[in-house]
DNA sequence: TTTAATTCGGATAAATTTGTCCGAATTAAA
DNA sequence: TTTAATTCGGACAAATTTATCCGAATTAAA
Protein backbone atom coordinates (compact mmCIF):
# COMPACT_ATOMS: atom_id res chain seq x y z
CA UNK A 1 0.00 0.00 0.00
CA UNK A 2 2.60 2.72 1.27
CA UNK A 3 5.94 2.46 0.07
CA UNK A 4 8.71 2.00 2.57
CA UNK A 5 9.76 5.57 2.35
CA UNK A 6 6.15 6.63 3.35
CA UNK A 7 6.12 3.65 6.12
CA UNK A 8 9.21 4.84 8.07
CA UNK A 9 8.24 8.69 7.37
CA UNK A 10 4.98 8.13 9.08
CA UNK A 11 6.24 6.53 11.72
CA UNK A 12 9.25 9.00 12.50
CA UNK A 13 6.54 12.20 12.17
CA UNK A 14 4.59 9.76 14.67
CA UNK A 15 7.87 9.19 17.19
CA UNK A 16 8.78 13.32 16.57
CA UNK A 17 5.75 14.30 17.77
CA UNK A 18 5.19 12.19 20.51
CA UNK A 19 8.68 13.60 21.51
CA UNK A 20 7.96 17.17 20.60
CA UNK A 21 4.99 17.74 22.73
CA UNK A 22 7.19 16.93 25.49
CA UNK A 23 9.59 19.48 24.29
CA UNK A 24 12.06 17.14 23.40
CA UNK A 25 14.09 17.17 20.14
CA UNK A 26 15.43 13.89 18.73
CA UNK A 27 18.32 12.51 16.74
CA UNK A 28 18.43 11.20 13.38
CA UNK A 29 20.15 7.77 15.43
CA UNK A 30 16.87 7.85 18.23
CA UNK A 31 14.97 7.78 15.61
CA UNK A 32 15.49 5.28 13.54
CA UNK A 33 16.11 3.11 16.74
CA UNK A 34 12.81 3.58 17.89
CA UNK A 35 11.34 3.19 14.46
CA UNK A 36 13.53 -0.14 13.80
CA UNK A 37 14.67 1.69 10.14
CA UNK A 38 17.60 1.83 8.86
CA UNK A 39 19.59 5.19 9.93
CA UNK A 40 20.76 6.58 6.69
CA UNK A 41 17.66 5.92 4.51
CA UNK A 42 15.81 7.50 7.36
CA UNK A 43 17.61 10.63 7.11
CA UNK A 44 16.78 11.19 3.17
CA UNK A 45 13.15 10.75 4.25
CA UNK A 46 13.70 13.45 7.21
CA UNK A 47 15.78 15.74 5.52
CA UNK A 48 12.53 15.26 2.43
CA UNK A 49 9.93 15.88 5.12
CA UNK A 50 11.83 18.62 6.89
CA UNK A 51 11.75 20.14 3.03
CA UNK A 52 8.04 19.94 3.00
CA UNK A 53 8.06 21.60 6.33
CA UNK A 54 6.38 18.76 8.13
CA UNK A 55 9.57 18.72 10.99
CA UNK A 56 12.12 21.13 11.92
CA UNK A 57 15.75 20.04 11.71
CA UNK A 58 18.25 21.78 13.58
CA UNK A 59 22.21 21.08 12.90
CA UNK A 60 25.13 20.59 15.11
CA UNK A 61 25.02 19.13 18.51
CA UNK A 62 22.20 18.55 20.30
CA UNK A 63 20.63 18.80 16.88
CA UNK A 64 17.93 16.84 15.85
CA UNK A 65 13.99 16.70 14.88
CA UNK A 66 11.18 18.19 15.94
CA UNK A 67 7.97 19.58 15.03
CA UNK A 68 5.92 22.52 16.75
CA UNK A 69 3.41 21.28 19.20
CA UNK A 70 1.26 23.64 17.71
CA UNK A 71 1.16 22.04 14.33
CA UNK A 72 1.53 17.92 15.75
CA UNK A 73 -2.66 18.64 15.51
CA UNK A 74 -2.55 20.59 12.59
CA UNK A 75 -0.55 17.86 10.18
CA UNK A 76 -2.47 15.07 8.94
CA UNK A 77 -1.11 11.79 7.91
CA UNK A 78 -2.06 13.10 4.32
CA UNK A 79 0.54 15.82 4.64
CA UNK A 80 3.15 13.10 5.16
CA UNK A 81 2.26 11.23 2.32
CA UNK A 82 2.28 13.49 -0.01
CA UNK A 83 5.86 15.02 0.80
CA UNK A 84 7.01 11.76 -0.21
CA UNK A 85 5.07 9.89 -2.08
CA UNK A 86 3.30 12.67 -3.94
CA UNK A 87 -0.38 12.36 -4.93
CA UNK A 88 0.34 8.91 -6.22
CA UNK A 89 -2.34 7.46 -3.67
CA UNK A 90 -4.85 10.04 -4.57
CA UNK A 91 -4.43 9.77 -8.40
CA UNK A 92 -4.25 7.27 -11.09
CA UNK A 93 -5.94 4.37 -12.01
CA UNK A 94 -6.44 1.24 -10.49
CA UNK A 95 -5.52 -0.27 -13.53
CA UNK A 96 -2.78 1.45 -14.29
CA UNK A 97 -4.91 3.72 -17.36
CA UNK A 98 -2.76 6.90 -18.14
CA UNK A 99 -6.76 8.31 -18.89
CA UNK A 100 -9.06 7.20 -16.65
CA UNK A 101 -12.20 9.04 -15.38
CA UNK A 102 -15.48 8.75 -15.48
CA UNK A 103 -16.08 9.85 -18.77
CA UNK A 104 -13.86 7.03 -20.16
CA UNK A 105 -13.03 4.67 -17.01
CA UNK A 106 -11.87 1.30 -17.23
CA UNK A 107 -13.70 -1.61 -15.61
CA UNK A 108 -13.11 -1.10 -11.89
CA UNK A 109 -13.04 2.69 -11.82
CA UNK A 110 -16.27 3.23 -9.81
CA UNK A 111 -15.64 0.15 -7.28
CA UNK A 112 -11.92 1.76 -7.28
CA UNK A 113 -12.55 5.05 -6.56
CA UNK A 114 -15.24 4.04 -3.16
CA UNK A 115 -12.14 2.65 -1.71
CA UNK A 116 -9.46 5.33 -2.70
CA UNK A 117 -11.72 7.93 -1.56
CA UNK A 118 -11.58 6.14 1.76
CA UNK A 119 -8.14 6.38 2.16
CA UNK A 120 -8.04 9.85 1.58
CA UNK A 121 -10.33 10.95 4.05
CA UNK A 122 -9.11 8.60 6.53
CA UNK A 123 -5.39 10.42 5.72
CA UNK A 124 -7.04 13.60 5.52
CA UNK A 125 -8.28 13.35 8.83
CA UNK A 126 -6.12 11.41 10.63
CA UNK A 127 -3.50 14.14 12.38
CA UNK A 128 -0.40 12.83 13.96
CA UNK A 129 -1.79 14.02 17.40
CA UNK A 130 -4.14 11.13 17.25
CA UNK A 131 -2.03 8.50 16.82
CA UNK A 132 0.53 9.72 19.27
CA UNK A 133 -1.75 9.22 22.10
CA UNK A 134 -1.83 5.07 22.08
CA UNK A 135 1.91 5.38 21.86
CA UNK A 136 2.24 7.73 25.14
CA UNK A 137 0.29 5.14 26.78
CA UNK A 138 1.79 2.08 25.69
CA UNK A 139 -1.20 0.36 23.58
CA UNK A 140 0.28 1.23 20.57
CA UNK A 141 4.10 0.13 18.97
CA UNK A 142 5.87 1.74 16.33
CA UNK A 143 8.45 -1.61 16.06
CA UNK A 144 8.41 -5.19 16.23
CA UNK B 1 -1.67 0.14 -4.85
CA UNK B 2 -1.18 -3.08 -7.38
CA UNK B 3 2.04 -3.77 -8.81
CA UNK B 4 2.01 -3.56 -12.63
CA UNK B 5 2.22 -7.50 -13.44
CA UNK B 6 -1.21 -7.63 -11.14
CA UNK B 7 -2.72 -4.31 -13.40
CA UNK B 8 -1.81 -6.46 -16.83
CA UNK B 9 -2.79 -9.83 -15.20
CA UNK B 10 -6.80 -8.59 -13.82
CA UNK B 11 -6.98 -6.25 -17.50
CA UNK B 12 -5.95 -9.67 -19.40
CA UNK B 13 -8.30 -12.12 -17.32
CA UNK B 14 -10.98 -9.56 -18.58
CA UNK B 15 -10.37 -9.28 -21.70
CA UNK B 16 -9.89 -12.85 -21.99
CA UNK B 17 -12.98 -13.32 -20.31
CA UNK B 18 -15.25 -11.10 -22.36
CA UNK B 19 -13.57 -13.30 -25.38
CA UNK B 20 -14.12 -15.96 -23.86
CA UNK B 21 -18.00 -15.69 -23.36
CA UNK B 22 -17.83 -15.64 -27.54
CA UNK B 23 -16.21 -18.91 -27.40
CA UNK B 24 -13.29 -17.01 -28.45
CA UNK B 25 -9.84 -18.24 -27.78
CA UNK B 26 -7.14 -14.93 -27.96
CA UNK B 27 -3.66 -15.33 -28.01
CA UNK B 28 -0.99 -13.55 -26.31
CA UNK B 29 -0.38 -10.91 -28.94
CA UNK B 30 -3.79 -10.06 -29.22
CA UNK B 31 -4.45 -9.47 -25.17
CA UNK B 32 -0.92 -7.50 -25.27
CA UNK B 33 -2.54 -5.20 -27.84
CA UNK B 34 -5.93 -4.72 -26.73
CA UNK B 35 -4.75 -3.97 -22.83
CA UNK B 36 -1.50 -2.25 -24.17
CA UNK B 37 1.22 -3.95 -22.24
CA UNK B 38 5.06 -5.33 -23.23
CA UNK B 39 4.41 -9.06 -24.72
CA UNK B 40 6.92 -11.22 -23.10
CA UNK B 41 5.67 -9.72 -19.66
CA UNK B 42 2.06 -10.15 -19.80
CA UNK B 43 3.49 -14.08 -21.18
CA UNK B 44 4.71 -14.59 -17.93
CA UNK B 45 1.77 -13.25 -16.26
CA UNK B 46 -0.66 -15.11 -18.17
CA UNK B 47 1.40 -18.48 -17.47
CA UNK B 48 1.24 -18.05 -13.74
CA UNK B 49 -2.49 -17.43 -14.05
CA UNK B 50 -2.35 -20.64 -15.77
CA UNK B 51 -0.54 -22.49 -13.51
CA UNK B 52 -3.25 -21.11 -10.74
CA UNK B 53 -6.12 -22.51 -12.91
CA UNK B 54 -6.99 -19.37 -13.76
CA UNK B 55 -7.02 -19.58 -17.20
CA UNK B 56 -6.89 -22.51 -19.76
CA UNK B 57 -3.72 -22.39 -22.14
CA UNK B 58 -3.50 -24.29 -25.13
CA UNK B 59 -0.12 -24.45 -27.38
CA UNK B 60 0.59 -24.97 -31.18
CA UNK B 61 -1.10 -22.86 -34.02
CA UNK B 62 -4.70 -21.57 -33.11
CA UNK B 63 -3.80 -21.71 -29.49
CA UNK B 64 -3.95 -18.89 -26.55
CA UNK B 65 -5.82 -18.24 -23.62
CA UNK B 66 -9.52 -18.98 -22.45
CA UNK B 67 -11.73 -19.46 -19.49
CA UNK B 68 -14.25 -21.94 -18.73
CA UNK B 69 -17.60 -19.96 -19.06
CA UNK B 70 -18.18 -20.95 -16.32
CA UNK B 71 -15.57 -19.64 -14.41
CA UNK B 72 -16.21 -16.44 -15.72
CA UNK B 73 -18.38 -16.12 -13.44
CA UNK B 74 -17.12 -17.88 -10.41
CA UNK B 75 -13.52 -16.29 -10.57
CA UNK B 76 -13.58 -13.17 -8.78
CA UNK B 77 -10.83 -10.39 -8.73
CA UNK B 78 -9.50 -11.68 -5.23
CA UNK B 79 -8.73 -14.89 -7.42
CA UNK B 80 -6.45 -12.80 -9.66
CA UNK B 81 -4.51 -10.75 -7.12
CA UNK B 82 -3.60 -13.69 -4.97
CA UNK B 83 -2.07 -15.96 -7.82
CA UNK B 84 -0.20 -12.88 -8.71
CA UNK B 85 0.90 -10.67 -5.56
CA UNK B 86 -0.32 -13.56 -3.04
CA UNK B 87 -1.85 -12.28 -0.23
CA UNK B 88 -0.02 -9.09 0.39
CA UNK B 89 -2.94 -6.97 -0.41
CA UNK B 90 -4.41 -8.55 2.75
CA UNK B 91 -1.96 -9.40 5.39
CA UNK B 92 0.70 -7.39 6.70
CA UNK B 93 0.79 -3.74 8.61
CA UNK B 94 0.05 -0.19 7.32
CA UNK B 95 3.35 0.65 8.57
CA UNK B 96 5.18 -2.36 7.90
CA UNK B 97 5.28 -3.62 11.70
CA UNK B 98 6.64 -7.27 11.48
CA UNK B 99 3.98 -8.24 14.06
CA UNK B 100 1.16 -6.00 14.31
CA UNK B 101 -2.52 -7.04 15.75
CA UNK B 102 -4.96 -6.67 17.58
CA UNK B 103 -3.32 -7.18 20.97
CA UNK B 104 0.11 -5.10 19.50
CA UNK B 105 -1.33 -2.81 16.82
CA UNK B 106 0.64 -0.37 15.38
CA UNK B 107 -0.53 3.57 16.06
CA UNK B 108 -2.38 2.99 12.40
CA UNK B 109 -3.99 -0.52 13.02
CA UNK B 110 -7.66 0.61 13.23
CA UNK B 111 -7.72 2.97 10.76
CA UNK B 112 -6.08 0.68 8.38
CA UNK B 113 -7.96 -2.08 8.94
CA UNK B 114 -11.04 -0.64 7.72
CA UNK B 115 -9.79 0.74 4.62
CA UNK B 116 -8.26 -2.77 3.78
CA UNK B 117 -11.34 -4.80 4.65
CA UNK B 118 -13.17 -2.98 2.29
CA UNK B 119 -10.62 -3.67 -0.59
CA UNK B 120 -10.69 -7.29 0.14
CA UNK B 121 -14.76 -7.39 0.14
CA UNK B 122 -14.45 -5.55 -2.78
CA UNK B 123 -12.24 -7.91 -4.45
CA UNK B 124 -13.67 -11.00 -3.31
CA UNK B 125 -17.53 -9.89 -4.92
CA UNK B 126 -16.10 -8.88 -7.72
CA UNK B 127 -16.20 -10.96 -10.56
CA UNK B 128 -14.54 -11.35 -14.01
CA UNK B 129 -18.47 -11.48 -15.53
CA UNK B 130 -19.22 -8.26 -13.52
CA UNK B 131 -16.04 -6.39 -15.29
CA UNK B 132 -16.71 -7.51 -19.03
CA UNK B 133 -20.36 -5.97 -18.88
CA UNK B 134 -19.02 -2.43 -19.71
CA UNK B 135 -16.53 -3.12 -21.73
CA UNK B 136 -18.91 -5.33 -24.08
CA UNK B 137 -21.28 -2.41 -24.66
CA UNK B 138 -18.30 0.43 -25.31
CA UNK B 139 -18.48 2.09 -21.98
CA UNK B 140 -15.50 1.27 -20.29
CA UNK B 141 -11.99 0.02 -21.49
CA UNK B 142 -8.78 -1.45 -20.86
CA UNK B 143 -6.37 1.02 -22.54
CA UNK B 144 -5.50 4.19 -23.07
C1' DT C 1 39.09 28.97 18.73
C1' DT C 2 38.90 24.25 18.64
C1' DT C 3 36.34 20.16 18.98
C1' DA C 4 32.75 17.13 18.41
C1' DA C 5 27.93 16.18 17.40
C1' DT C 6 24.85 16.57 14.23
C1' DT C 7 22.18 17.23 9.70
C1' DC C 8 22.97 17.87 4.55
C1' DG C 9 23.52 15.85 0.28
C1' DG C 10 25.84 13.47 -3.45
C1' DA C 11 27.75 9.05 -5.11
C1' DT C 12 27.14 4.48 -5.16
C1' DA C 13 25.46 -0.23 -4.22
C1' DA C 14 21.99 -3.85 -3.36
C1' DA C 15 17.43 -5.61 -3.94
C1' DT C 16 13.21 -5.82 -6.22
C1' DT C 17 10.22 -5.07 -9.96
C1' DT C 18 9.57 -4.58 -14.64
C1' DG C 19 10.76 -5.77 -19.13
C1' DT C 20 13.41 -8.35 -23.16
C1' DC C 21 15.38 -12.18 -25.71
C1' DC C 22 15.48 -16.50 -27.42
C1' DG C 23 15.49 -21.41 -27.78
C1' DA C 24 12.55 -25.57 -26.34
C1' DA C 25 8.28 -27.89 -26.36
C1' DT C 26 3.83 -28.52 -28.22
C1' DT C 27 0.41 -29.07 -31.66
C1' DA C 28 -2.79 -27.91 -35.55
C1' DA C 29 -2.68 -27.70 -40.31
C1' DA C 30 -0.52 -28.17 -44.83
C1' DT D 1 5.90 -35.84 -42.04
C1' DT D 2 7.01 -31.26 -42.29
C1' DT D 3 6.02 -26.64 -41.25
C1' DA D 4 4.64 -22.87 -38.71
C1' DA D 5 2.16 -20.84 -34.88
C1' DT D 6 1.97 -20.77 -30.46
C1' DT D 7 2.93 -21.19 -25.25
C1' DC D 8 6.75 -22.50 -21.91
C1' DG D 9 10.48 -21.14 -19.30
C1' DG D 10 15.13 -19.76 -18.31
C1' DA D 11 18.69 -16.21 -18.73
C1' DC D 12 19.44 -11.71 -18.87
C1' DA D 13 18.81 -6.46 -18.87
C1' DA D 14 16.75 -2.05 -17.45
C1' DA D 15 14.38 0.73 -14.20
C1' DT D 16 12.96 1.75 -9.75
C1' DT D 17 13.13 1.42 -4.89
C1' DT D 18 15.67 0.62 -0.92
C1' DA D 19 19.85 1.06 1.48
C1' DT D 20 24.86 2.37 2.45
C1' DC D 21 28.94 5.32 2.62
C1' DC D 22 31.29 9.32 3.41
C1' DG D 23 32.74 14.01 3.18
C1' DA D 24 30.75 18.92 3.71
C1' DA D 25 28.36 22.21 6.33
C1' DT D 26 26.61 23.77 10.59
C1' DT D 27 26.64 24.81 15.35
C1' DA D 28 26.67 24.13 20.49
C1' DA D 29 29.85 23.45 23.94
C1' DA D 30 34.51 22.93 25.78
Amino acid sequence: MFSKACEYGIKASIYIALQSLQDKRVSLKEIAEEINSPVAFTAKILHQLAKNDILDSVKGPAGGFQIEKDNVEKLKLSHVVFAIDGDSIYSGCGLGLEKCNEKQPCPLHDKFVIIRNELKQMLEETSLLDLTSGLDLGITFLKR
